[in-house]
DNA sequence: CTGTATCCTCTCTGATACTG
DNA sequence: CAGTATCAGAGAGGATACAG
C-alpha cells in the first residue's frame, strides 16, 4: 500500500474487510487475541524457549501457549526449531512475517499503552455520566 | 509517559506488556475483539447510525454492536450523539483518540490482507508436513 | 523439557422477545 | 429506531495427569 493509491487503498480496504473478512479476520484473530499478541511481544525481543517464554508470557497456561504458538506457526508469523535431543530443546523464534506483523502490533499497544490515561480518564467520565443519571 | 521517549519506550513497553498488563490489555481486547475491529474500520469511513452500522459490520447481532459499542465509547474511543427524538436517533463517530487507534489498527490490517497469500502458503505447507509425518 | 489428553468452568455469542 | 432482557449453545481457557 503506498502513495497515489492511499485512497483507493482505504476503500478497497473496506471492502475488503466485510467481502473478504472470512480469510483475513481469522489470522487476524490469531494475531490480536489475548495470547498472540503478548506472545509475538515476546518474541519481538528475542527467540526463546518453551518454558522461557511462558515465564516471559506471565499468566499463560501450558495449554493455551502450545496452542497460540502452534496457530502462529501455522500461520507462517513464528519458526520453530525442535532439536531431537533427550530432553528435547525447542526454540521459538519469528519469521520475517512474524516480525512485521510484530512492529504493526507494537506500534498499536505503545499508542494504546501511551493513552491509557485518557482511557481512564473517560472512563471515570462515562460511569459518572451513567450513575448521575440513574440517580 | 511523554516527550522524547523512543528508545525507553520500548523497554519499558515490554516492562509494561508484562507488569501493567492489566490496564492495557483490557482496552486492546475492546480494540481488537471480533467487532471491536470492525466496528472502528467502519467507523473510519465516516459518522453511522446504529442500523446503518449493523448493515455495514455484516454478521454482527443487536446485541454485539450494542455491547461493543459501549466498550469503545466508554474507553473514549467513540462518540455517540443522541438527538432525544421520537423515533430515536443516534449517530456514532470516532473521537480524536478513536481515530488515531483505527488508523494504526488500519495498518495492522492491510499488512496482514496484504499477506494473506502467505499466510495460506504456509499454513498448505504446515499441513502438509504434519500429515506427512503421519503417514 | 516439551508437549498432548481430559475434564470442567465460565465467558462470549446469537436468537428471540420485549421496552421506550 | 435504538436498544435491553433472557436463555441456551459453542468455544475459550485453566487444572491436572500423563506421554515421548
Amino acid at each position: 500500500m503506498n502513495g497515489s493509491r492511499a485512497e483507493a487503498a482505504h476503500h478497497q480496504l473496506v471492502a475488503d474487510v466485510f467481502a473478504r473478512a472470512c480469510a483475513s479476520r481469522g489470522v487476524l484473530e490469531h494475531v490480536t487475541g489475548r495470547w498472540g499478541t503478548l506472545a509475538l511481544a515476546a518474541l519481538a525481543e528475542g527467540p526463546f524457549r518453551f518454558n522461557a517464554l511462558r515465564r516471559k508470557v506471565d499468566g499463560v497456561s501450558e495449554k493455551m501457549l502450545a496452542q497460540t504458538l502452534q496457530a502462529l506457526e501455522r500461520d507462517g508469523f513464528v519458526h520453530r526449531e525442535a532439536e531431537p535431543t533427550i530432553p528435547p530443546r525447542v526454540e521459538y523464534s519469528l519469521t520475517a512475517l512474524g516480525a512485521e506483523v510484530a512492529g504493526r502490533l507494537r506500534e498499536l499497544i505503545e499508542l494504546v499503552e501511551g493513552r491509557v490515561q485518557e482511557v481512564e480518564a473517560a472512563r471515570r467520565a462515562y460511569d459518572e455520566a451513567k450513575s448521575a443519571v440513574a440517580r
